[in-house]
RNA sequence: GCCGUGGAAAAUUC
């Protein structure tokens, strides 16, 4: 069962609804698992109509199921009915409150940024991930001194609510708190590196930022692209090419930014060869 | 053992 129950996942994950929906009628004996991978198929592709009424034919419901379908509407703008799933779930354990809350704080107003602080108080329990998400609410609109109060008023801190909070401050450059985080995490990884990798980049820091970036344990597609901003703050334009011509692989993003580079120091003529070269433009 | 919630890069706006 479970190994056909990954098949749904899979599928769902890359598009395939139907080969899902196949793998799931040929299971014997569904369980929980495999009537909510299906449904997450669904959801996860748009399919929201199938979602609703792969959930209404569930043997039973719980926290999971609801939550999976609550998130299905959230985001597919369908912000009504999400909370409509959420208040009326029998049960709630912490992954739904925070699920709810997330959807909350995703909707850009303000006023649904108050509304979610104000659920956050009344949650009946909160963990890492509830304090995460409004620290990370906080950071998308830039609250920098709410996202630091938060983060300090923590119970407990992780690699990603560090990361997060380190991803805050890149937008003010702010080299000295976010070193202090980066030195009090026990855990690092790709993502955290990166972060404190782009708060050098903001601040033009070339150095240190080298340093850090060779004292990485891995890079990707996004590493080397924030070290190719490094390199064109400080208007190394060559440096930044070699970089880019050497690294293993390329997105929308580390294109754009070469790009960027080009155009940013004054060469056009590279950045036109760079454009026509691109094979999908946004 | 398999499912649902939080973190990193470009330009544009702030």
């Amino acid at each position: 069962v479970f190994v056909s129950n990954m098949l749904v996942q899979r599928y769902g994950r890359c598009g395939s609804v139907e080969h899902a929906r196949r793998v799931f009628d040929s299971i014997p004996e569904k369980n929980f698992f495999s009537w909510v991978s299906l449904l997450g198929a669904y959801a996860a592709n748009g399919r929201l109509d199938e979602a609703a009424s792969v959930f209404n034919g569930m043997p039973e419901w719980n926290s999971v199921a609801c939550t999976a379908m609550l998130v299905g509407y959230a985001q597919n703008g369908q912000l009504e009915k999400a909370r409509g799933v959420f208040w009326s779930m029998k049960q709630r354990d912490v992954a739904s409150w925070n699920a709810f809350l997330a959807v909350l704080v995703n909707e850009r107003e303000d006023h649904r940024l108050l509304e979610a602080r104000k659920l956050f108080e009344t949650m009946p329990a909160r963990d890492v991930v509830t304090w995460t998400t409004l620290l990370g609410a906080y950071a998308q609109r830039n609250h920098l001194f709410n996202t630091k109060e938060l983060f300090d008023s923590m119970p407990a801190r992780d690699l990603i609510s560090c990361t997060a909070m380190l991803a805050a401050y890149e937008d003010s450059g702010d080299l000295r708190n976010a070193s202090v985080v980066f030195k009090s995490m026990e855990e690092r990884d790709i993502i955290s590196c990166s972060a404190l990798l782009a708060v050098y980049a903001q601040g033009g820091h070339l150095e240190q930022a080298l340093k850090h970036y060779h004292s990485m344990p891995e890079l990707n597609v996004i590493s080397c692209t924030t070290m190719i901003t490094v390199y064109s703050k400080n208007r190394l334009v060559n440096q930044a090419q070699q970089l880019f011509d050497s690294m293993p692989e390329h997105n929308l993003v580390s294109r754009t930014s070469m790009l960027c580079v080009f155009t940013l120091n004054d060469r056009l003529e590279e950045a036109k060869h760079e454009f026509d070269k691109m094979p999908e433009w946004n």
